[in-house]
DNA sequence: TTTTATTATCGTAATATTGCAATATTAAAA
DNA sequence: TTTTAATATTGCAATATTACGATAATAAAA
């Protein structure tokens, strides 16, 4: 197989699971670091920035965006990309949330 | 390519998204709430309980293993899987830092 | 309008992950 | 010792991810 059978779990734990990958790549964690260095960023810095040719920044910066970490606006003929703080407190709520409530009485 | 290039991040960034990457698959949430839930566990539990194959359920294990967060005894022939909670703990610890830390002024 | 700069998307190659059947290993039970 | 039960490992097929060159799209500048 190979595909990961995501209908046999709750929609939570694939949620979970959505997010942690997300951030499970050092690239990500990277950009990540780098825009809060920053006030903002645009992807051309993190070329530089990551040694990372500018198609997979611009990929990577698409799936931070696709569980709503990033923002962007347009500004002029550049992306001016963010964190979105409210999202990313939420995030942080969510994974404390399994750390404290997954913790067991060990063997 | 499809090489992940760690080389060039530092050892905390591949560190960090080590753990997202291991949390990030909705079958070793699942076994770790699971284990949660009772006291310890054994494999054949996990496999009625996520209906993985037994091959499936001991491979997710191994990776669990692999950043430290379940211990495993052996009791008589079975395994008696269960979290390390110091390590769970400190892996929490860790995460909440990387939030905490990477937080930004957005644009 | 043409050029230039910036970011996104497409196509593709290389590698990694997921999942399972088959088999190996290990230890208790018969 | 042989059988049985539980878990680990191996090998493989299917799918996903990572990375990047080439190209498209967009908007400011010339």
């Amino acid at each position: 197989m190979g595909i990961t059978k995501s209908q046999i779990f709750t929609k939570n734990q694939n949620e979970l699971a959505q997010v942690f990958k997300v951030l499970g790549h050092p690239a990500r964690v990277a950009i990540l670091q780098y825009i809060s260095n920053q006030n903002a960023c645009i992807c051309n810095d993190l070329v530089e920035e990551t040694g990372l040719a500018q198609a997979t920044v611009s990929q990577h910066l698409k799936e931070l965006k696709s569980i709503g970490l990033l923002k962007g606006e347009i500004e002029g003929k550049r992306m001016c990309y963010c964190l979105d703080v409210d999202r990313w407190d939420a995030i942080q709520n969510q994974l404390n949330h399994f750390f404290n409530t997954t913790k067991a009485n060990c063997c």
